[in-house]
RNA sequence: CGGAACGUGGCGCAGUCCGGUAGCGUACACGGCUGGGGGCCGUGUGGUCGCGGGUUCAAAUCCCGCCGUUCCGACCA
């Protein structure tokens, strides 16, 4: 390809909106550009990268098995009502004003449904269907380029089964294909465990690359690989011992204090001697979490025990339910349900609110003073504590999730009686798994581990092209033939080659080009050299440069490429 | 959805406080020079100053409303 023939619009400063690596060089190398918040055209070379990526993902994909589809991405609402997730998806879901119609954020009730009609008997499965199609979500706040986007590509893959061992199977081919396929895309990534969230099913684990840029959290464990979002991870903390005899519950005068901070401050006590209450609305009734000091809820891990979705408690709700505003509100005399983080088990003289605005109770033992207690794990751990399984650190980090591989069960095919008939001729619902992966992060995860300071340095299958030619002065006659011969060489030789042909470019700004562009090897032609017959190879990766006889170009480039 | 900032040729920005000729850099076109790290000189093209309303003799500038974009937070199957 020649640069003076392609439209690889480069910028040399930093569009104003963007502000993570990977968005700013895929918007300075002319890969994409955007449209509207969330919403990005690819240019030709950023597509030329997907298409490799779609390449690899496709070949890992049918290696398992896999048979791949493009369903529609309009959608009957009718369908989503099926299985509840109009209203599970809420506002997330995209709705068309003009006709009963949504944009399809996902597609298990697709599947199902042609599974449905198709699939009758035990001997039709196991199936694997899959696709690479344009999702749409209405994310309330996109952002970081195109790593959370209102319409992005996603490899989707569907499981069908006929027994739970099945499901197994299939979900570990998945686990298998997904790591080939990261392994091939040259991304350095970890698997967590992870909640199911509104997917539904029994496990789901997630494809993670660490990043700044990310918006999930995990703790990893570098001694013995336990990894998890934090959603559902855990950590060794021992409960706080009882200190001493309980004293009375005493009341105390605590104007304007709020936070824990605060409370420990004015009182000079530990954050361990105190009790913090959230209260959450579940199930249209309020219910008090208390947690140790500082320790953050886990909403996840909440709404795990009590089965069933969970908000925080307005301020005026606060005063309706307690009598006192939030920062004053404590276990003594709630008169609803009480669930209190394991760290607090049976523990006695904490500090915690009066239930009464800028007053708070000491001496309070949750063993004697606290009726319907229950306890359970709901701290969001923290970096620097104990892994469960080793005892080592724990390091707790942002993380991009790529993939997320789900066992889904039946949920989707009880809810819209996708049944096959099995050995015995009973009904049964299919048992069904998902399988996720966005295409657009593979690529921004990929910059965001691959740049320097001059801009993306690819290497592997995904860089756009093999070997860049740069003609320094193309209006010099040797240059202008010499690197029209080696491009022709290169290119029958099976290289895919972008060759800088500009006449009008300088050699400053044709070496800046091809460093912001990225491509692993660059061929330089300069009329100082080649009326020596030389030529320079020069690895972006490293900078190095290395001086060869142009007789001997394909021999050294094959041996690089070792 | 809560908080904050921004919106001026393709891109990056100044001008707005204190109303009075719309500017700089870059890109682009043409001519010339130059040719190993975004070069130089000259001549040009290109803008409803986000949109709507208001105040005023006069609005990029002041006031009101809306839209868009970004960041922090909430949310995120």
């Amino acid at each position: 390809m020649k640069i003076s023939k392609s439209f690889i619009p480069t910028l040399k400063e930093v569009p104003a909106d963007a502000v993570i690596p990977s968005h700013i060089l895929m918007l300075r190398s002319g890969m994409v550009r955007m449209l509207s918040a969330g919403i990005y055209s690819f240019l030709p070379l950023g597509y030329k990268v997907i298409k490799k990526i779609s390449n690899i993902i496709n070949e890992e994909m049918v290696a398992i098995g896999g048979q791949e589809f493009l369903l529609p991405a309009l959608n009957p609402r009718e369908i989503w009502e099926e299985t509840g997730r109009v209203e599970a998806f809420g506002d997330t879901m995209f709705h068309l004003k003009n006709r009963d119609y949504v944009l399809a954020p996902t597609h298990e009730e697709i599947m199902t449904f042609h599974a449905k009609g198709t699939m009758k008997s035990y001997k039709d499965m196991p199936q694997i269907w899959y696709q690479i199609q344009t999702k749409f979500r209405n994310e309330a706040r996109p952002r970081s380029g195109i790593i959370r986007g209102r319409q992005f590509l996603m490899k989707d893959a569907y499981s069908f089964d006929s027994t739970w061992e099945g499901l197994d199977e299939s979900y570990a081919k998945h686990y298998k294909a997904y790591q080939n396929i990261f392994d091939r895309c040259g991304i350095e990534y970890f698997v967590v465990g992870a909640s199911s969230g509104a997917m539904g099913g029994s496990k789901s684990e997630e494809f993670m690359v660490k990043s700044d840029a990310g918006e999930d959290t995990v703790a990893h464990c570098k001694s013995c690989g336990y990894a998890a979002n934090v959603e559902v991870a855990q950590s060794v903390i021992e409960p706080i011992k009882r200190n001493g005899e309980s004293k009375e519950n005493f009341e105390i005068s605590t104007p304007n204090i709020h936070s824990i901070d605060e409370l420990c401050e004015f009182l000079k006590i530990d954050e361990r001697e105190t009790a913090k209450s959230r209260v959450y609305i579940f199930d249209k009734k309020p219910i008090l979490v208390l947690m140790s000091g500082n320790d953050e809820v886990n909403e996840t891990k909440l709404e795990s025990i009590l089965g069933g979705e969970v908000r925080p408690a307005h301020p005026e709700e606060l005063v309706e339910i307690t009598g006192a505003e939030a920062g004053s509100i404590g276990p003594i005399d709630f008169k609803n349900s009480i669930i209190a983080d394991n760290r607090l088990k049976d523990g006695n003289n904490f500090y915690s609110g009066a239930n009464k605005t800028d007053f708070h109770i000491g001496g309070i033992d949750l063993k004697r003073d606290v009726e319907n207690i229950e306890y359970s794990d709901l701290r969001t751990i923290e970096s620097g504590e104990e892994c469960t399984r080793c005892g080592k650190t724990l390091d707790v980090f942002k993380a991009i999730e790529l993939g997320h591989i789900f066992k889904l069960g039946t949920k989707y095919s009880e809810a819209m009686g996708a049944n096959f008939l099995n050995e015995n001729g009973q009904a049964n619902p299919i048992i069904m798994g998902s399988y996720g992966i966005g295409l657009d992060r593979v690529l921004a995860c990929f910059i965001e581990q691959n740049y320097d300071d001059k801009g993306i340095v690819w290497k592997g299958p995904l860089a756009p092209f093999d070997i860049q030619i740069l003609g320094l002065n193309m209006k010099k006659e040797i240059v202008e033939i010499t690197s029209n011969e080696i491009y022709e060489l290169l290119k029958n030789e099976g290289y895919d080659v972008l060759f800088d042909d500009r006449r009008d470019a300088k050699p400053g700004f044709k070496f800046n080009d091809a460093e912001l562009i990225g491509i692993p090897i660059q061929v330089v032609i300069s009329e100082k050299n080649i009326k020596e017959n030389i030529v320079e190879i020069k690895i972006r990766q490293t900078g190095e440069k290395v001086l060869i006889e142009k007789d001997k170009l394909l021999e050294k480039l094959k041996e690089l490429a070792k």
